[in-house]
DNA sequence: ACAATAGGTGACCATTTAGTCACATGTCAA
DNA sequence: TTGACATGTGACTAAATGGTCACCTATTGT
């Protein structure tokens, strides 16, 4: 029997989850480099331990964070799949071409306007 | 110059807009058809219809929604650019190609399962 | 054993948010 | 122009949420 699949989850717990910027910075920081501990994450935030602790278990009761107990610590995994579902949702193969091609140009312009920045 | 487009999005107003399970169910309506009247998206929620301008409001500051004036009429459509950004922000093209198959492994136990419901 | 370290719990408060209502504006058609 | 219809505003209440703190447990190295 299936103990646990990453592709089990709660819709209205990811998306709850997601509300918040500091669980959103969580994610980048464990989407940057996984397998952090609480410690180490709470040093990049401006909050108290405890307050990153509560974010942290938000995310995983959501799914979107994985965990690993290692002796007294506790490593924190991404998760990717419950995004990939919110895009399922509401894109469909057709608008998908549109959509991704006019971020692309947005992305294109974006980084024209960097590089002029730069150079001035 | 440009007075509107799509892609341009506040992040935090998406995420906190898309928390709520009825500014979802507006979004799936709107999915299905779009181009919907206030009425006629106040008449699929258990909710007045002050409830739904509300929510319909909030989508809209957050770019999930775009409207267009028609008469006394005010017409709702889903703009699907905000949800691709966040796939983007967490799914690199190197992970995007495990998740997909693993959605792909549930959805086809799913059916399976459903056909053999619909069997018995 | 001991102190230092890493993580955890329950209660608490301030702020935000969902939903409703009385009331107001603008548009259509007879 | 009159009445019906579609949408909009500001104030209000009840519930949920973010963040902190005092206090607690478990693991590590000396």
């Amino acid at each position: 029997m299936v103990t646990y699949c990453p592709a089990m989850v709660d819709t209205d717990q990811v998306f709850r989850a997601l509300a918040d910027p500091s669980r959103r910075f969580l994610l980048d920081l464990l989407f940057q480099r996984s397998g952090r501990t609480l410690g180490e994450l709470e040093r990049e935030l401006d909050m108290t331990r405890f307050g990153v602790m509560k974010h942290l278990r938000v995310l995983e009761n959501a799914g979107l964070v994985v965990t690993r107990r290692s002796g007294r610590e506790k490593l924190h995994f991404l998760n990717a799949v419950p995004i990939r579902e919110i895009h399922n949702r509401w894109i469909d193969k057709y608008t998908a071409h549109q959509v991704s091609a006019l971020l692309d140009l947005k992305s294109s312009l974006e980084s024209k306007t960097w590089s002029a920045k730069k150079r001035a």
